[in-house]
DNA sequence: CTACTGACATACGCTTCGTATGCCAATTGA
DNA sequence: TCAATTGGCATACGAAGCGTATGTCAGTAG
């Protein structure tokens, strides 16, 4: 039964990100008790001290995971598209969808950015920024989207509308007519990044 | 020296909030600790939980404090503006500049959300949004802007791109230039709200 | 002038975090 | 195979911080 070293490492590492995980989800990062999650993986605080120095970099890590998760999903949604500017318009509504799990909501937009400051900064997330950046230069060079304009800079405005957007689509009463609603003027927006509003391409 | 009972609560309250928005806008609300902030106004949490049942209730004081002054900051500028898309645009640049302050990003933007959670729901706030809506209203009504589109909604989205363009610019190693590509952006987002794209009424 | 209300301070216990220390299993080298 | 050593993780301890229960005294009412 020897079971190397690593693999049980790693599984620490992953129960323990796991069980913070939960915990930050859904009671919030400054409700959860060090002590009562770790004990709910089995663990200690002496292990997530080790292993993550403290809260905030268990905080860190969850938010790593959380992050390479949304671009995964992002990715394999634009995959799809049958042309760039689809592409585009496909990852910005997935993100919203996204945005309206209440776990990605607590953690990556609320306790994150309290805790860990402004999310632009974060050096081990925003692969989803990165994505709907790339797209965007390249629809640049396509003409499809308006020239002069800073690809990252926009994506990020986009970003912060994405993340309004699925706040008020969850808080709503009537989830479904508001989502249209919100879907819409999304979509309004995201017109006036075209080289000729009013025309949809693709 | 009868001075009468209610003003001296009323100063008790005011220094109070004073003294708690000094210390949530720069260390941030977790690690102030509420014995230094009422030592500060020379008094004690004693005082506190009288007048606003616990930490959060001070945080929810602070804020309907300053949602008030952005609130009376947007309408001196809007005031001003000669047509009423002009006003609308007016506004929205005047809320990034106000994002921009650290006190009001970490407040508002930050804390606030993190221990409040949603702003929208914020019962006690909210009147820079409520006058954003108001004049979308009344630009679909001159046919400026698009019908169909619900005005809160907008206003909505729009703030979150606000509040990351001025995270953007605060953020930034030359907030000069990057001010400059950040309103670009956030303009010609704002275009695409308009009924007849590309071209800039008033 | 007396009784009472309420603004605020003081005192206490509980929870939580971070560190210092200790133990034991797994690896390494001969 | 058997020391020696590393390091993963638990336990123990001290320091804050928060919330509540209680006390005190000024202001107000009848």
């Amino acid at each position: 039964m020897h079971r190397p070293r690593k693999e049980m490492i790693a599984e620490t590492r992953a129960k323990l990100i796991a069980a913070a995980r939960q915990a930050f989800g859904t009671i919030g990062y400054a409700e959860a008790s060090m002590d009562d999650f770790t004990g709910s993986a089995g663990l200690t605080r002496g292990a997530l001290y080790h292993h993550f120095g403290d809260k905030k970099g268990l905080l860190q890590a969850v938010i790593a995971e959380i992050d390479a998760e949304m671009a995964a999903r992002v990715n394999e949604v634009a995959s799809r598209a049958p042309t760039r500017w689809q592409r585009f318009v496909d990852e910005c509504t997935t993100y919203i969808e996204m945005a309206l799990e209440p776990e990605i909501q607590r953690i990556m937009f609320r306790d994150g950015p309290a805790v860990l400051g402004d999310p632009a900064q974060w050096s081990n997330a925003n692969a989803c920024v990165a994505s709907m950046t790339d797209h965007l230069t390249g629809l640049q060079g396509d003409g499809v989207v308006v020239a002069g304009l800073d690809p990252e800079t926009a994506a990020r405005l986009i970003n912060g509308a994405s993340s309004q957007a699925a706040q008020r689509i969850a808080n709503s009463n009537d989830p479904e007519a508001t989502s249209k609603k919100v879907v819409a003027a999304f979509k309004q927006l995201l017109e006036g990044l075209l080289e000729k509003p009013g025309r949809q391409p693709g």
